[in-house]
RNA sequence: GGGGAGGUACCCGAGUGGCCAAAGGGGACAGACUGUAAAUCUGUUGGCAUAGCCUUCGGAGGUUCGAAUCCUCCUCUCCCCA
């Protein structure tokens, strides 16, 4: 029913930066074979942004591989620690969030989810099911198990701390909430970033502790954004959400740094080894080309990923408008008698601007154009007719419709 | 509990009575160029029908012809001592 020992290494160990311990695994694996009963693999999401973006979608990649093998794949949504809000790798305490917008999230979460995992397959459980539930007696026993030394060995909080960057104590508790959660459903093995590192250990002495078996750790790379050096992450607005337009997610990869590329295609496709070498010794701007389609049809399907990739051409390699422009109302009671509208006024109302300086900048720095011509002059006045084009800058199009009002 | 240092535009950060709508950097946007929404270079980056006016420097008051800058109180953060 299993693969061998050596075949699901191979699948297991793609992408990944570490295993702590591997012979762990080895011996977990072997025993899984023998009883022909699969492990129970565990990945923890805080629901905490609404969207899954190809970085956070490594690790859930590789739940998947596991999920392929026939081992249990465990969602941990983390609706109770997104409150907690965990501290790793940032800078700054995170913003906690309430009920609602973690109920959100949670819902657009697992409508993504199902683009990566098989949802049917997957156990999935709500961290806020035993944590609600734990009475501070609990809370307290479970926080004598850390000392603040070790929190404190962190990379990320001995910066935090020692540029004199404020850490909450409840930024403390996030990585015991998060080992406890292994307890609960007594994971063989977690994946996350490398960034969650420490969390994934915390869990394993957390196990020990309750003499179980302790899971092990395996760590994902975390992927940079689109600016090419920092996480890729939702804060920072340099992601790619996995369930972006393709031609954003086309758009979006055309924007990354070269040198980038082969860890994109690593990480964010399913191409193999010997794929991405091919794909590499071609002209750079084509290279990108086959990674924003490989991307690209992991979500979606071939199909869009040619079409977007030709959109693509069709705008910037060709300056032409793109197939299906967006459509822009604007009443008959804005224009007036004349049918006329200063430009300035026209750019505010289509949402190209949201002040007048602004619009007033981008006309003088001809970023304007209406119907292929560019206008410079900010004090201009033009009739508005249905049909006509306008374009603000390389990217931003809209049809204008004139809403005639009675 | 005692002492000290701070809170500046989207972010970081200079500015310590008028020359401050506030240096510099990052980001963002725009233009040129091109291999792209890469790289590079240049410009713009509080609001306003725009030589001028209005609102900003944690909050509330006050001093002054004039305050981001001085004073008082409040509030939040960091550091040291206990």
């Amino acid at each position: 029913m299993f693969k061998n020992i050596e075949e699901q290494l191979k699948i297991i160990k793609r992408g990944i930066v570490d295993i702590v311990r591997e012979d762990e695994l080895v011996d977990k694996l072997r025993r899984s074979i023998k009883s022909n009963k699969p492990l129970r693999i565990k990945l923890g999401l805080d629901p905490t942004a609404p969207d899954i973006h190809i970085g956070n979608a490594v690790p859930i990649h590789k739940l998947r591989h596991f999920q392929e093998l026939g081992h249990t794949a465990i969602l941990i949504i983390g609706d109770y620690t997104a409150f907690v809000g965990d501290p790793s790798g940032v800078n700054k305490t995170r913003p906690q969030l309430t009920h609602k917008e973690i109920k959100d999230n949670t819902k657009t979460y697992l409508n993504q989810l199902g683009k990566i995992l098989n949802l049917e397959k997957t156990e999935i459980h709500y961290n806020s099911s035993w944590f609600s539930e734990m009475k501070f007696t609990e809370v307290i026993s479970l926080v004598s198990k850390m000392t603040v030394a070790r929190m404190l060995e962190r990379d990320d909080f001995t910066k935090r701390y020692n540029s004199g960057i404020p850490i909450s104590l409840h930024e403390f508790i996030y990585p015991l909430m998060q080992g406890y959660d292994s307890i609960m459903i007594r994971s063989d093995v977690e994946i996350g970033g490398t960034d969650q590192t420490f969390s994934l250990l915390v869990g394993r002495d957390l196990q020990r502790d309750k003499n179980m078996e302790p899971q092990v750790a395996l760590t994902t790379p975390l992927l940079e954004g689109t600016d090419g050096n920092k996480k890729m992450s939702k804060s920072l607005g340099n992601y790619i959400g996995i369930y972006e337009e393709p031609k954003e997610i086309f758009g979006k990869v055309m924007s990354i740094p070269d040198n980038l590329m082969c860890k994109y295609f690593e990480l964010a496709t399913d191409a193999t080894q010997e794929e991405i070498e091919s794909h590499l010794k071609v002209h750079p701007r084509q290279t990108k080309v086959n990674l924003g389609k490989a991307i690209i049809r992991r979500y979606h399907s071939e199909e869009t990923a040619e079409r977007a990739a030709k959109e693509f051409d069709r705008i910037f390699k060709e300056r032409k408008l793109p197939d299906d422009v967006s459509q822009i109302q604007i009443s008959s009671e804005d224009t007036g008698e004349n049918h006329k509208l200063w430009l300035v006024k026209l750019l505010v109302l289509s949402g190209f601007s949201s002040t007048n300086g602004e619009a007033r900048r981008l006309i003088t720095q001809g970023a304007v154009s209406i119907d292929d011509k560019t206008l410079t002059d900010p004090s201009v006045e033009v009739e508005i007719k249905t049909g006509m084009v306008l374009k603000v800058g390389k990217r931003r199009f809209a049809k204008i419709i004139v809403n005639s009002t009675s």
